[in-house]
Order: structure tokens, then sequence, then C-alpha cells
DNA sequence: TTATACTTTCAAAAAGTTTTGAAAGTGTGT
DNA sequence: ACACACTTTCAAAACTTTTTGAAAGTATAA
């Protein structure tokens, strides 16, 4: 295989990946195609790339920006702008955990805080069902969010170094 | 806040949080329903309490099922079946991630192994960010694909009982 | 065998999401 | 003030996914 057909195959694989996984497919690719280019490119060069619309690239140039997975750059001279992606695998793996975080794991522990309060018939036995799912949920995704917040702070070494070293 | 009214949002939160997750709305729904419900509830229940056709219920729990994430249960001398859900939640969070590691994190593996094999130009600066991106990405998914196998294996008292110690 | 009680299928409809591209907007230099 | 080079917007179109429901299928019992 020889890398213009491996970029493509990556673009792809990373494209799927993301559509799996809840973000959308070209923006996933945008991702991946900058992540591979040794150089910023311009919109241009990405909805060449790419074959997608203005508006598309735009559109997902900025959403990247607001993951924080993606930056402009400003050329002396130039009034086009430049995008480039982070390149450091465990920055971009914290940012896209610290996203996800707050829009969707917060709401749902403020939820779930909530739900867990409510009180009823100790009798009941549905109540007791949901009682228990809403309690024990609400330990996992404490868990969940306290292994994120280790996470966001620490150094990628330090971080799988202890887990892997506790799991051998 | 009533059992009622409670129900209906913890239904609808977890729909929710699937939808971002990229498990379709309804099946989460459905899943929901189930966890907090102490008996086995049968198509028709199911088709009422959320509104929804009988083809849809049909395939959303047998999608669950496929998942491990819900089972049938046969009554004596009753001709329904009738579906519950597996309760304890450790035991979905492994269920979900096996699936998932299955289906969406080894497909990847192989795709970036091949990837990280691909030779080129070292002088290259497209051939030097193509191959330090697929290197590093991979390494992350081996690790976390490492950490699956754990989780999957361990006990859910253990599992934290680590993770969360060396975090402290 | 036939009726009954249920489950499954699947083509078509509805709903939801993404993409397009032309038009409007913005900022800079002359 | 105007032209230029570029970016942003957004309504409509294309595409994808989900849902429906009627029809077909299956198993049981009389």
């Amino acid at each position: 295989m020889e890398l213009t057909e491996a970029r493509l195959k990556f673009i792809e694989a990373w494209g799927k990946l993301g559509s799996e996984w809840g973000i959308n497919r070209t923006m996933a690719q945008v991702h991946a195609l900058l992540l591979i280019s040794a150089e910023a490119l311009t919109t241009e060069q990405v909805m060449e790339s790419l074959s997608i619309s203005r508006g598309n690239a735009n559109m997902t140039l900025r959403e990247l920006i607001n993951w924080g997975l993606v930056e402009k750059q400003h050329r002396q001279g130039e009034r086009k702008e430049y995008f480039f992606a982070e390149k450091d695998t465990w920055t971009i793996a914290r940012q896209v955990a610290k996203e996800r975080r707050k829009r969707e794991l917060d709401p749902v522990l403020k939820v779930l805080d909530e739900l867990a309060k409510v009180k009823g018939d100790s009798k009941d036995p549905d109540y007791k069902a949901f009682n228990k799912s809403v309690t024990d949920i609400n330990k996992l995704a404490k868990n969940v969010d306290k292994t994120l917040e280790t996470m966001l702070k620490a150094e990628e070494s330090w971080f799988w170094g202890s887990i892997l070293k506790v799991f051998k």
C-alpha cells in the first residue's frame, strides 16, 4: 500500500469510527485529514480533498475548533485562514473526554442525583426496582466521572502506567 | 417528584444518553423501561408504555437481546413472551463495553495495524505526519483495548478499587 | 384441520440529520 | 467609497435512520 491510498483509508476509518460514536462523519474526516497533513490547510484545500461544499467545510471546521481539536493559523500578508489539528494523541483524547463529559455526563449526573432523591413506598416493587437502578447507575456514573477527572489532569505516561500496572 | 414522573424522566434521560452514544433512542428507552420494572413485561406492555408500534417494539427487543442486555422469560401455560433486563449495572457496563469493542474497536485496530506498516519516504513531511498519527493512535487504541480486556474479566469492586486507589 | 394467540417481517412513510450553494456579510487596501 | 478576497449563513435538497402497520409466519390446542 502506498501513502496516497493509506491516507484515504485512514480518513475513511476515522470517519466511520466517528459516526459510530455520535460524531458526524464529515467532521471526523476533516479531523483525520488535518491530522495526517504536515502543513495547515485552507478551507479550499479541505473542500477539494474531501469533495465537500464550502458551507459544510466551514461549519465543520468551526465545530472542530469548538471541540478544541483544531486551530486557526494566520499567515503574514495572507488573508486566508489556515487550519491545523492538534497532533498529540493524548491531548486529543483528553479534549474529547472533556467535551463529552461536559456535554453529556454532567447533565445525566444532575438528573440522576435528583431521581435518586425521589421517595416512594418501600413496599412497591416498582419503586424498589426504580430506586435500585437509579442508585446503582448513579454510583457507576460517579466512578466514571472521577476517572475522567483524573485523566484530564494526568500525564499520559502516568495515566496508562498506573492503569496498566494495576492490571498486569 | 413522585414515582410516575420520575420514571418518565429516567426513561427520557437514558434515551437521550443513548442517542448521544450511537444507540438508538427507542432502544435505550425500552432498556430503561425494563430496568425500572420489577416484573418482566410483554411486547404489548412495552408498546403501550412508550407509545411505539409493534414492529418497532419487536425489533428493539430483539436487538437488546443481541446486546445481551435483555432476556426472554417463558411462563407456564402462557403463550406470550415476557422480557426483562439484566439489573446489575456492572454487568450492563461490561456487556456494552464487550459489544462495542467487538463491533468498533477491533476493526479499527486491524486497520491501524495495517496502516502503521505502510512504508514511505522518510523525508516527506506528509509521510512523517501520517506515520506519527497512525502510530500514536495505534498505541492509544491498544491501551484502551487492554483496559477493556481487564475490565471484562474483573469484578466491579476490584476494578474501581484499583483504579480509584491509584488516583487518590 | 382450523381457530387462536401470538411473533416476525419488510416496504413504504415519517422523522431526523447532513450537505449544498447562492447570497449576504466582513474586513482590508486603494 | 469601492473592489477584492475571503468567510459565514441558512433555506432547501439529499441522504440516512427510524418507525409504522398490515400481512405473513409460527406454534399450540381443540
